[in-house]
DNA sequence: ATGAAAGCGCTAACAT
DNA sequence: ATGTTAGCGCTTTCAT
C-alpha cells in the first residue's frame, strides 16, 4: 500500500529473481501445484502479491496451448431482455469460473456473424455461447463444429448441447385459454419458421387450434423478423383485414412491444375488441393499462443453465480431439408459464 | 470449401513452409507491409485464405506487447437500456476497428469491479470504457490511471475522459414545467450523491426549485441505489407521508420503472392525483396509460462518442508511458430531452 | 522439491 | 525484398 502509481510490468522472472527461486517454482507455487514445499509456496505468494505481481493471461493461454481464459458470448442482440438478462447471469457463473467473457453482436447478419466467429476461434476461445443468427452460414457452421459450443434461444441444427424455453405447450395452452373463453377467430404474429424458436411457438399455436377444433388453416398468421417495427406492422395488416381477428398471440419480446404500441395506437379496447396474450418478461406487460396476459420465461434459469452446460463440456475435453460427440446430451427446456391478466377475456360477440 | 472438418492448428509456419517463404514474409504479407513484392503478398493471402489459416491473437497480442486486441468493458448492470444500448453500440464500433470486447458486469460490487479490472490488465487490454461501481475502491482507481479509460454515465474522479448525460438541465427543465402548471408540493426520488450523475440530477433539481421560488429545502427526497425495488420503496415512502407531493420526478431509469408501478399500484390516478415525470428509455413508458412524461437520453450517440473516445486515445498513445495526461479533454455530454406526455398535469388543487 | 530449457505462435529487429 | 533470430511471459517436460 506504500508505493503508488506504476503497476506494470512486473514478470514472473521477477518474482524469481526477487526470491533467487526459478521462474518454474514460482509458476508452480502460484499454481498451487503440491509438487512445491508448502512454506516456500506461501513465501512466494506472499511476495508476489506485494510487488503486485498478476499473470498475463495471454501468455499463459499461449503457453499451455488450451485454456479457458476466454469464452465467445455470441448473440443477435443485447437489448431485450431475453438476452440481456442470459448475459448478465452467465457473465456471473463464467467470471466465478475464471473465465472472461468476449460479448460479440450480430445483428442477426451471418456474415457478421462469421467474421465474429473466425475472430474468436482466433482468440482461442474455450468454447462458445451462441444463439445463432436466422441464416447462419454454412461456413460458421463448420467453425462451430471444432470447439465446445452451447446454444441458447435458436438452434441451428450443428450437433451440440442447448438450453431453449418451452414455448410450445405455452403456445398451445394460449390458444386454448382463449378457444375458451369463445374466441374463433384467432390470430399469430410470430418469427419466422427458419428460427427454431419460431417453428417451436407455431408448432404450438397450431396444436392448440387443433385441439380447439378451431381452423388451423384459415387462421390469420404473421411470421417477422423479431422487431418491434415488425410487430407494429404485424398488428396494422391483421386489423386492417376485412374480417378481423377477436384475440391476438403474439410470439417474440420485441413483437410484442411493438404489437401492443399498435393495438394501442389504433384505439383498439382492450380487451373488449381484442384479446392479447404478448410474449416476454418487458416489466412493463404487467404495467400496461389493462395488464397483458403474458407468456414468461426465467432467463436466470436459462441462463445458469447455458452457463453451467458450457463449463462441464469445457471440463470434460481435457485433451480431446476436435470435433469429437462426447454424450449426447439433449436439449433442455426451460418452462415458459403463461400467466393471465386482464387482456384477455370473451369476445364481444359472446356477451352481447 | 472441399475439404471438411479440422479447422485448426495451420500455423504461419505451414503457410510459410507450404510456399517455401519465411515466416517473416508471411506474417508481413498478412499484415500488409509494403515491404514485401505485391505479387507475393498476394499468392500468400490466397494460400492462407484456401488452407483457412487464422493468426492467433494471442500470440500476436504476446509478441506486440501493445496491441488492441481486447479492451474491457465494466458496467454495473447490462440489463437495463442505459447499458445495454451502449453496449450494443460500443460492441459494434470496437469490431469494426479489429477490437474484440470483453463484457463485466460488476453489480455494483466494488469487490468484484476490482477483481475484474485486476483481470482485465492481466488480459492486457488495450483500454477500458467503464461505469464504475458507486463505491469503488482506491486500488481500483489506480488500476485505472494505468491505461488508456473511457468513462460514461458515472465519474469516480479519475483523470479520464468521459461522456455523460446532461441532466442537470433536463431536471432544471422539469421541476419549472411542473411549477408552471400550478405545483408547490414537488418530490424527487433519485440516486444517491455519491454517483455523479446522482449529484448532477439532484442538483438540477434543487436549480430548478430556486428558479421557481419554491422551497428548496423542504422539499421530499429520496436518494437510493438504483433498482426498481428502490423506485418502489422511494414511491410507497413519498404517498405515505402526511403531506404528500402532488408531482413527483423520478431520476434514474430503473428508479423508474418501480416508481411507476409502485404509483399504479398505490391506485393512484395520474395525473389527477400526482404528475409523473420519468427518466430513462424504456418503451412502455410512451405505451403506459397514461403515457408518462420522460427525460430521454440518446444511448446510441453516448455510445458513439464513448468508443471514439477510447479508440483515439489507444491511437494517440504508440509506445508512450503509463498514465500520462495527454491532452485535458473535458468530459462531454449528450443531451437529456424532456419529452411532455400526459403524466403532468396541474394539481388537484388548482382545479378544483 | 527445484532448476534449466524448450516451446506456445507470432512480430520485429537485425542481417543480407 | 526476404530470411534469421530473438524474444513476448508463461507452462512444462526433463534433469537433478
Amino acid at each position: 500500500v506504500g508505493s503508488r502509481g506504476r503497476v506494470r510490468k512486473v514478470g514472473i522472472v521477477d518474482v524469481a529473481g526477487d526470491l533467487g527461486v526459478s521462474t518454474a517454482t514460482v509458476s508452480r507455487a502460484l499454481n498451487g501445484s503440491p509438487a512445491v514445499r508448502p512454506e516456500l509456496a506461501q513465501r512466494i505468494r506472499e511476495h508476489a502479491e506485494a510487488r503486485g505481481y498478476v499473470a498475463n493471461r495471454l501468455a499463459r493461454a499461449l503457453s499451455a496451448n488450451v485454456s479457458r481464459a476466454f469464452v465467445g458470448f455470441v448473440i443477435p442482440y443485447v437489448d431485450t431482455p431475453a438476452y440481456s438478462a442470459v448475459a448478465t447471469e452467465c457473465a456471473r457463473l463464467l467470471s466465478a469460473d475464471g473465465t472472461q467473457m468476449i460479448l460479440t453482436i450480430t445483428e442477426n447478419d451471418p456474415e457478421r456473424e462469421l467474421q465474429q466467429l473466425k475472430e474468436l476461434v482466433a482468440s482461442r476461445v474455450a468454447g462458445l455461447i451462441i444463439s445463432p443468427s436466422t441464416h447462419i452460414l454454412e461456413q460458421s457452421k463448420q467453425l462451430l463444429s471444432s470447439l465446445p459450443v452451447v446454444e441458447f434461444h435458436r438452434a441451428c441444427g450443428i450437433d451440440a448441447p442447448g438450453v431453449f424455453s418451452a414455448d410450445e405447450q405455452a403456445m398451445t395452452e394460449s390458444v386454448l385459454h382463449l378457444a375458451a373463453l369463445g374466441h374463433t377467430e384467432i390470430a399469430y404474429l410470430g418469427t419466422p419458421e427458419q428460427l427454431s424458436n419460431g417453428a417451436l411457438r407455431l408448432r404450438g399455436i397450431r396444436r392448440g387450434m387443433g385441439l380447439a377444433g378451431l381452423d388451423v388453416d384459415g387462421m390469420p398468421i404473421r411470421l417477422f423478423e423479431p422487431t418491434r417495427r415488425n410487430g407494429q406492422r404485424g398488428v396494422t395488416e391483421l386489423l386492417a383485414s376485412p374480417r378481423p381477428p377477436t384475440a391476438l398471440i403474439v410470439g417474440g419480446g420485441a413483437l410484442s412491444i411493438g404489437a401492443a404500441q399498435a393495438v394501442r395506437e389504433a384505439g383498439c379496447r382492450i380487451p373488449d375488441e381484442l384479446s392479447l396474450v404478448v410474449y416476454g418478461d418487458s416489466s412493463w406487460f404487467a404495467l400496461s393499462d389493462p395488464p397483458l396476459s403474458r407468456i414468461s420465461v426465467s432467463y436466470e434459469d436459462l441462463a445458469r443453465r447455458a452457463a453451467r452446460l458450457l463449463i462441464s463440456r469445457l471440463d470434460d475435453r481435457p485433451t480431446a480431439g476436435a470435433a469429437g460427440a462426447a454424450e449426447p446430451t439433449g436439449p433442455q427446456f426451460v418452462t415458459a408459464e403463461l400467466h393471465l391478466a386482464g387482456s384477455t377475456g370473451p369476445p364481444a360477440s359472446a356477451r352481447g
